[in-house]
RNA sequence: GGCGGCGUAGCCAAGUGGCUAAGGCAGUGGUCUGCAAAACCAUUAUUCAGCGGUUCGAAUCCGCUCGCCGCCUCCA
């Protein structure tokens, strides 16, 4: 089995075959620190998680690099608002970032460089590209020349007569082409500077990603990601820049995931319809953002809604349900000497795991991942249901190993890796705390209602039942007593 | 104007030439239960926006039409 991915480049799904055999090198776009981070960077986040994770269950030794833009015009204008310098709100905006990371359970990189510690490589490469003849200083600014890259727009697919005639290009006489990109800005008074044979400036905005990957995985490096909207002009700059310099390929492999939408647009601070990745938590455990992030393929668009939500949440608890079963199996019971499970479901349950494997070589399809997911938990499901209370040690330990393999696949979209009893008690009490009733009220009237129903008074049981089901408590009576749970709305 | 994507059941969403069109949520019938709930079993698209074409065969390829979205400016 070969992993296939969608290269935005080629506009195909081709192989991944690594520059060095069996050692995968990425490179992804990280955040602007400027604000908190919406749900749109933490699909990006997410996306690229989920893929090294992949990479590494498969095998692969993974090399996965993320930039921080720590100095651009928004961090500037940002902190002049807020009294404060560039350099303490994008260290803040970091700060920030790395908590909401670390609540969603992403991975740190191997590497995350910043643009400010780069600045010196960054210099080099400037320089490299005037020598060639690519690049040329106009003012206080250095400027690249499109028209020296011959290739420029293959990324997105445009030339350059297709993109004038947009004519959405400001015009600036400094520039010899109208889409000609800065690559060092001079600096006005009171901004960060950094000194350079051009006068004191700073860089601009593509350069670093050019001069970070360079350092850190070469001139030639197996994948680039990032988002849909980065395709132009950032990535096809970057082509532009490194290739112009080194002559070789830059990425061999460009991952572009979609957005997140709300209401099918696309979310912007103008529209007002942004979501910060901390909203969301204090309503959703993070795992249910994964999952709902998960349920569409990356490279789809994915709209947030509170029903898509909870659609999600019933979705990912449901598996949990399906482990804690499990968990709960009577062990020390088990006196069938035979095991009773039929070969049929064994073989089902040991081909799962190479059915997960092709929905994920082909191009990270997690969608259909989840699907394969849940047909491991019907099978558990049923099996467990049929289980007699003496089960056989082997089919204990059929059921133990299948679970085992629901939680294992299921880790690498960093699904299920809590424990599935405590998981479940935990939405039970994010879900009670929004309905006005609690915990002891609740004991208390399942207490009254087991006596009536001890003494076969089932209208005044069951007016207990109907009278907590209307206040959003659903009641469970089984062998072990009577459990409960809130009802999802 | 240029480039690209999407339109599959009530909702979400896989499937890109050929076994019965995955899966989730919601719904319905049944098993279980004193009655329920959960779980399980069964069921819910003769059909994949519309119209034409290619093919022995298309949701899948080609053309046109309609609708929605994105990029071309900072953006995950």
């Amino acid at each position: 089995m070969t992993i296939k991915i969608f290269n935005t480049l080629s506009g195909k799904k081709q192989p991944l075959e690594p520059v060095e055999p069996g050692h995968v090198r990425l490179y992804v776009c990280g955040i602007t620190s400027y604000d908190y981070c919406h749900i749109g960077h933490a699909r990006s986040a997410l996306a690229f998680d989920m893929i090294v994770r992949y990479l590494r269950y498969r095998g692969l030794r993974v090399t996965y690099v993320r930039n921080f833009t720590d100095i651009d015009d928004k961090i500037i204008n940002r902190a002049a608002e807020q009294q404060t310098t560039p350099e303490e709100l994008a260290a803040r905006f970091i700060n920030e970032f790395y908590t909401d990371m670390d609540r969603l359970g992403i991975d740190r990189p191997d590497l995350e460089p910043k643009a400010t510690e780069h600045i010196g490589e960054m210099i080099d490469l400037i320089a490299e590209l005037i020598d060639r003849g690519m690049a040329y200083q106009s003012g206080a600014d250095v400027y690249y020349a499109v028209n020296s890259f011959p290739e420029y727009g293959k990324l997105a697919h445009r030339n350059l007569d297709d993109m004038q005639a947009g004519a959405r290009i400001s015009v600036n006489e400094q520039k010899r082409h109208p889409m000609d990109f800065v690559l060092w800005k001079g600096s006005k008074p009171g901004e960060p500077t950094w000194d350079s044979p051009w006068g004191p400036g700073r860089p601009g905005w593509h350069i670093e990603c050019s001069a970070m990957s360079r350092k850190y995985l070469g001139e030639t490096f197996d994948i680039h990601g990032g988002g849909k909207d980065l395709i132009f002009p950032h990535h096809e700059n970057e082509i532009a820049q490194s290739e112009g310099v080194s002559g070789k390929p830059f990425a061999n492999c460009w991952i572009h995931h979609g957005f997140v939408t709300i209401r099918d647009e696309k979310m912007s601070k103008s529209l007002g319809n942004f979501l910060t990745i901390r909203d969301i938590l204090t309503h959703y455990h993070p795992e249910v953002l994964r999952f709902f992030i998960f349920s569409t393929h990356y490279r789809n668009p994915l709209d947030f809604s509170e029903t898509a939500m909870q659609d999600a949440a019933a979705g990912l608890e449901r598996l949990y349900a399906c482990v804690a079963q499990v968990d709960a199996i009577a062990r020390e019971k088990s006196t069938d000497p035979e095991g009773r499970i039929s070969t049929k479901d064994i073989e089902t349950i040991n081909a799962i795991e190479d059915r997960f494997l092709q929905a994920m070589d082909n191009d990270f399809n997690t969608a259909q991942a989840q699907a394969i997911l849940f047909d491991l938990a019907k099978i558990i499901n049923r099996l467990c249901t049929d289980l007699p209370a003496a089960a056989a040690a082997a089919d204990i330990a059929i059921l133990d190993r299948a679970a085992g393999t629901l939680k294992r696949l299921a880790a690498i979209m960093g699904l299920l890796r809590e424990d599935a009893a405590a998981f479940l008690k935990g939405q039970k009490e994010k879900m009670l705390a929004g309905l006005d009733i609690d915990e002891e009220r609740i004991e208390a009237l399942i207490g009254e209602r087991l006596a009536c129903r001890a003494a076969k008074n089932w209208t005044r049981g069951d007016e207990i039942r109907d009278e907590l089901l209307a206040r959003g408590i659903e009641l469970k009576d089984g062998p072990g007593g009577t459990t409960w749970s809130v009802r999802r709305s």
